[in-house]
DNA sequence: GCTATTTATATAGCATGCAATGCAATTAGA
DNA sequence: TCTAATTGCATTGCATGCTATATAAATAGC
């Protein structure tokens, strides 16, 4: 019995997920901006500052992953940064004027994708869509190490 | 309005992907494989023989990205290749006898980690989410370029 | 207070994925 | 047949993501 990539539900959750990554990409591209700063955006929104450990958690990226994408909107312009006065380990990141300047456009570009991958569903469907990535998610979390 | 990562498809999809590519590099890796071989092992099986171009087909990615999972591959020794006779611009791949070895563990793991995904729901839940993702990626792809 | 553990971050090294570009072989069109 | 367009692949350069490891600061346990 062969493998059919369109009845594997992790093939078809990569093929999704690239999918996605790809039209956001294409949308921010002109701003200098990609998919990976769309949760780092969204956890800075309205002038919030946090750490990076705070950030990896709001991303569910690992931190080494948070550590060079932070690196590069900062390289970028894009955050503004200080030493946390509570602990010495810590650096407190928010969006520069440039980065919250862009904010907009972010959430457009992030609405407008997900309308253009939801179009076709009625509003049960688009539910249930959420609702079973939700379900599979728990699920593999529940096979990652510690946790 | 905050931007709620949860009610995000884009966000969801994209994490339901990297926890389906962690859990099968984590069964894969004591092989010395992982996720990004598991298409071309699929449409290598039963000793198939394709060009460059039919897996990048096969596997939705871009030229350059398989082009690289093929040196990787090939570097491992679980291929074996050589020029096609009918177009002097192409190579045929074949997997070599220690990659068919391994087919039936590959194989293994995508079953389990889709059935763990998948735990929890039903014949029509299941049914559903691929047929969603199904729908999802045809929208997204009518976004792609050329196409 | 002192050592052991935990926590926050940094860094190295690598895989996977992309767009952009270039080249050579093939195919199409006149 | 001869040129133009297309196709198959390689390469460059970069972003994103991971694991493994190191270091310094903070915290816990005694």
């Amino acid at each position: 019995m062969d493998f059919d990539r369109n009845s594997s539900s992790g093939y078809m959750t990569n093929w999704a997920a690239r999918l996605f990554a790809r039209a956001i990409d294409r949308r921010l591209k002109p701003l200098g901006l990609s998919s990976a700063h769309m949760p780092v955006f969204f956890a800075l929104a309205r002038g919030h500052e946090l750490s990076q450990r705070q950030l990896v958690e709001a991303a569910s990226v690992e931190q080494p992953t948070m550590a060079s994408t932070l690196q590069r909107m900062d390289r970028d312009g894009l955050l503004s940064k200080r030493p946390s006065p509570e602990d010495r380990r810590s650096t407190l990141y928010r969006l520069s004027e440039k980065g919250l300047a862009m904010m907009d456009q972010v959430r457009a570009a992030g609405h407008e994708v997900n309308a253009l991958a939801l179009s076709g569903m009625d509003e049960a469907e688009q539910t249930a869509y959420l609702a079973l990535l939700a379900k599979a998610v728990g699920n593999l979390e529940r096979d990652e190490p510690d946790d």
